[in-house]
DNA sequence: AATTAGCACTCGAAGAAGATGAGTGCTAAC
DNA sequence: GTTAGCACTCATCTTCTTCGAGTGCTAATT
């Protein structure tokens, strides 16, 4: 059997009354919805044809229809190909001054969830292979060291250090110009353990420094590609969709979301690899995740030059407004590079 | 009347059955639980007068009794009372390192939700009336200046500012010994402009620098006295009390500890005022916050020299067990403040 | 051949009626 | 002061009924 043209009509108003009202839809309403196009018998017929093709599905004998997976995937296709010229207003996004990225990823999620009324979800970018740009010692107490570390794209990162007797301040000048000059343009990978014998060498009386410091960087950058930051808000939106809401599965839902370590297989997949505009959409159980499964998730993935990248991500129920949220995600993709952009200009 | 021994006994027993079962407790059940030491008729009429007294709650007429607010309270007062010399074994209190104390906080609200079962809720330190301890300015890039601020109790935050054109490495160390020569020790309060005009004057042909190096500062030093920063976690805990998950409220609750800004008045409160261990213990209608009024909330302050303190927080169903809640939070606090120090030295 | 009107049928949701039993209050006896 | 006994209450569970939205099928119509 083929989706001809009435067949996509009637696909489409059960669709679009579906997310609406979140009821099944029966035969008389389409009808009406067509204004009379064709007469409720006709609807039926056509129904029963589409649910055969999968496309559509009865909770029970006497219920109207509630689409499936494979219909919101024919949906979702129809509009992905849609060019949407028109961008979503999103909602003040004034973005005064990135203090730090965190924040701002923070705040993006917020307005995304307050925008669409979904849950939202944005992962911190991953730095890869990232390198030694900057450091700077210097003495904060009789005691204490502080190591600024900065790696290429300008991630900062600051440790403080115990030493038994700082140096003083020429000899922090020349530490500093030594840890420069040797380890600048550096991977990790790159620090082996010739060029740490020949700076401890340089060093002299203040190896034991030297030793703390690589320790410290080292750390500050494992520790930065290890643990992955996700930041979810309003996650508890999903309240206001029934068929998400019973207790069972919002507690599972609210669950993952509390648990980053289960988001990760929604983040680290590489979407972009389409070359397109790097937007997925996951139908219920086409979803990596497993609490999710009644769920549709979009995700997105953003970039910042450099490879440092990240995702945003959208969980709502299956009856989202995939058009809305799909140009709302694009909008703030282009604004958040946009804004980065500027910023480091 | 009078709150006799055996009126206590019962209504131990009675709250204690509560805890476990989180069901209404019935005369019988009491009867059996004190070894049948009085029968089923007298237990109720002793519960007919503590309900009298308000200690206690019938749902409905034929249904047990459950501990009312004051009931709770007398039982907590009792606790509260006895020092508890057993500390409370927390799972794994190995922080191996203070690399930023966000990390920890972040981490020690998933140990204390993961160890008692309920929500908990950890505010960021506040630190009021800080003090500039160092300023360090360095050139990452040919037309970026890497601010460094260091206040007092070693909070560190970087900024980035562009400028036309960097100073040369002669002139950067010029400028950082004057902006640390005449800015250490000052609160932002003592910024004035005298001792602004005065440092322009020195500045010389890097007064523009100045001010953007101000501005920075002043930034920083507001922005983290602003916006308060508030961890939860173990947040879906709650859906493992049925008195507490039903939808409406189970809603309220989670849309609460999402949204920090309604958690204030519980982390402002100074309950350390009192001198004792500074724990405090809100029993439903007692609580602060709106949608906690049928959840008890106990808080404990915690203080990490300086003035740098901040709250803790667990929120549970009323028939929480206050015992180990206010053992672990005490030993918690105590080894907090222990690391810290220690970290510190 | 496609469309439509008509009708019997299905089945979940909501409500009513009754059965169950845990738990109480009260009284009278110990 | 304590306890046994008993009538009474009331939430909960089960069963039964009603109701109506929605279907599938058939026969008539275009």
């Amino acid at each position: 059997m083929e989706l001809d043209e009435r067949k996509v009509t009637i696909l489409k108003a059960i669709i679009k009354n579906y997310m609406d009202t979140g009821e099944p839809v029966g035969s008389r309403t389409i009808s009406k919805y067509v204004d009379n196009r064709w007469s409720s018998a006709t609807i039926r017929n056509e129904m029963s044809d589409l649910e055969e093709m999968g496309y559509i599905i009865q909770p029970h004998t006497s219920a109207g229809r509630i689409p499936s997976d494979k219909g919101y995937r024919f949906y979702v296709d129809q509009i992905m190909q849609e060019k949407d010229s028109e961008a979503a207003e999103v909602q003040e996004l004034m973005i005064q001054r990135i203090d730090r990225l965190e924040s701002v990823l923070k705040r993006m999620a917020k307005l995304l969830a307050n925008d669409t009324n979904y849950a939202a979800l944005i992962s911190g970018p991953r730095y890869r292979q990232n390198k030694l740009k900057f450091l700077q010692l210097s003495r904060v107490d009789q005691d204490k060291l502080l190591i600024v570390t900065v790696l290429e794209g300008n991630l900062i990162k600051n440790s403080i250090v115990h030493v038994k007797e700082t140096p003083n301040d020429e000899e922090l000048l020349n530490m500093n110009i030594l840890l420069n000059s040797n380890l600048n343009g550096l991977t990790i990978e790159e620090i082996n353990l010739d060029v740490i014998s020949r700076m401890k060498q340089q060093a002299g009386s203040h190896a034991d420094v030297v030793d703390l410091v690589l320790e410290q960087v080292a750390e500050v950058i494992r520790a930065d590609s290890e643990d992955l930051q996700i930041y979810t808000s309003g996650a508890t939106n999903i309240f206001k969709y029934p068929e998400l809401s019973d207790n069972q599965k919002a507690s599972e839902l609210l669950q993952t979301l509390e648990h980053t370590e289960l988001l990760k297989d929604l983040v680290d997949t590489n979407g972009g690899e389409e070359g397109g505009t790097g937007i997925q959409v996951y139908i219920g159980e086409e979803s990596p995740v497993q609490a999710m499964r009644d769920c549709s998730v979009v995700t997105a993935n953003y970039e910042l030059g450099e490879g440092i990248r990240g995702t945003i991500g959208i969980i709502g129920p299956k009856r989202m407004d995939y058009e809305k949220v799909l140009k709302t995600l694009r909008t703030l993709m282009v604004q958040l590079e946009a804004t980065f952009k500027k910023e480091e200009r």
